[in-house]
Parts: structure tokens; C-alpha cells; sequence
DNA sequence: GCCTTGACGTTAG
DNA sequence: ACTAACGCCAAGG
């Protein structure tokens, strides 16, 4: 059994990511200091690694999760181009191969408490 | 238990 | 504009 507060910190996560709304993205970074963790992007990563093994009882649209230039630093862990593919298929459109715009794309989980 | 690694981000040079 | 260093700290070796 892992700490408790790992535990927790990655379940909040999950309930962020789990709100992305389609066609829109955000950053390792936001959420962590949404979470009230100001130094906390890379825990968020390791969070969304974890997903992978983890036993949540829902999926999660870990595609929407990217760094805070926009590139899609975790394509590794989705099968082929299926990062890429997913975003695109919601409009979400993209600057580089694998760098989406975020000035048009970037979703603030702050918005939740409006 | 020490050492390395890493779905990150900021600062310094 | 680009690179290096560092802070963060959980996991795995």
C-alpha cells in the first residue's frame, strides 16, 4: 500500500483530468497548482504514469494532459500516434507534429470554481 | 538504503 | 534563442 497522500494527490488529479472538456487541453503544471501543489507538475506526471497500473474505476482523457509549451510529452505511453490522432479527431489543432496551440486550446482548471 | 530516472517547470547563464 | 542546473519527490533497481 502506497502513502496516503500520494494516493490522494493522484486520485485529485484524476478528478481534474477526468473534467477537460473535448477539444480542449491543459498542462502538467496547471493542475498541479490548481491542486494547491506550486512546484508539483512532475508529481502530476508521475500521477498519469501511475494511471497506467492503476485500478480507478474510470478512464480518463490523459490525451488532453500536455506540458506547458503544448507538446505532447507522454505520446510514449499511448499505442502508435494515438495521442495525436485523439486530439485531432476533437479539433484540436496543432502548431507543430506534436505541439498543439495552446492559445487557442489551453483549459484552465481554475474555471471549475466559476 | 543509496542512486537513478522521469507524462515537469523555473531560473540562471 | 538555446542549454544547463536545479527543485520537486515517488518508484524501481
Amino acid at each position: 500500500m502506497s502513502s496516503q497522500s500520494s494516493n490522494d494527490f493522484y486520485h485529485r488529479v484524476y478528478q481534474v483530468v477526468v473534467q477537460i472538456p473535448i477539444g480542449k487541453v491543459t498542462s502538467y503544471g496547471a493542475i498541479s497548482r490548481y491542486l494547491g501543489v506550486e512546484s508539483g507538475a512532475r508529481m502530476v506526471g508521475y500521477a498519469m504514469n501511475n494511471y497506467s497500473s492503476a485500478e480507478i474505476g474510470f478512464e480518463i482523457p490523459a490525451h488532453r494532459v500536455l506540458n506547458r509549451l503544448g507538446q505532447l510529452t507522454g505520446r510514449a505511453h499511448f499505442e502508435g500516434d494515438t495521442m495525436r490522432e485523439r486530439l485531432e479527431q476533437e479539433g484540436v489543432e496543432f502548431t507543430e507534429e506534436y505541439t498543439v496551440n495552446m492559445d487557442k486550446h489551453f483549459w484552465n482548471p481554475f474555471e471549475l470554481d466559476n
